[in-house]
DNA sequence: GGTTTGACCATAA
DNA sequence: CTTATGGCCAAAC
């Protein structure tokens, strides 16, 4: 259903997040999410980028919350953005994941309730 | 205004 | 490690 998006309040914060996200770092779509509110709304991070194909808003610096880019409708997406974090200096793992602990990214520096 | 969906997350088994 | 289940919420239909 859902495909094309024009102006969607939602959204527009979270490109405003993700533009946000310096070069050579990565936030989790649930980081986002409570950086928008404390909300749950890591869903609509995703469904926004999703909408959002290309702009200025470096999707391939966002993440899912193990470091593990998310396939989603497009099998090469994944591929593309180990590709463009490498190249700003992310390194992945032999497993394809990202330590979030070193590149994991936040406007505010907030007390972590269960760091793993 | 109700139904469907989705680039998620956390917890449990 | 994988699979299953629940939740939570905006946007499209």
């Amino acid at each position: 259903m859902e495909k094309r998006v024009v102006g969607p309040g939602f959204h527009a914060q979270v490109f405003a997040i993700v533009r946000r996200v310096p070069r050579g770092r990565v936030t989790t779509y649930g980081d986002v999410a409570k950086l928008l509110g404390s909300s749950r709304v890591a869903r609509h991070v995703g469904y926004a980028l999703a909408a959002c194909m290309d702009r200025k808003v470096p999707w391939h610096r966002v993440v899912n919350g193990r470091g593990t880019p998310s396939p989603g409708a497009d099998p090469t997406r994944p591929a593309r953005q180990q590709s463009l974090l490498e190249k700003e200096g992310v390194r992945f793992d032999a497993r394809g994941r990202i330590d979030l602990r070193l590149y994991r990214w936040v406007t505010k520096t907030r007390p972590r309730p269960r760091p793993r």
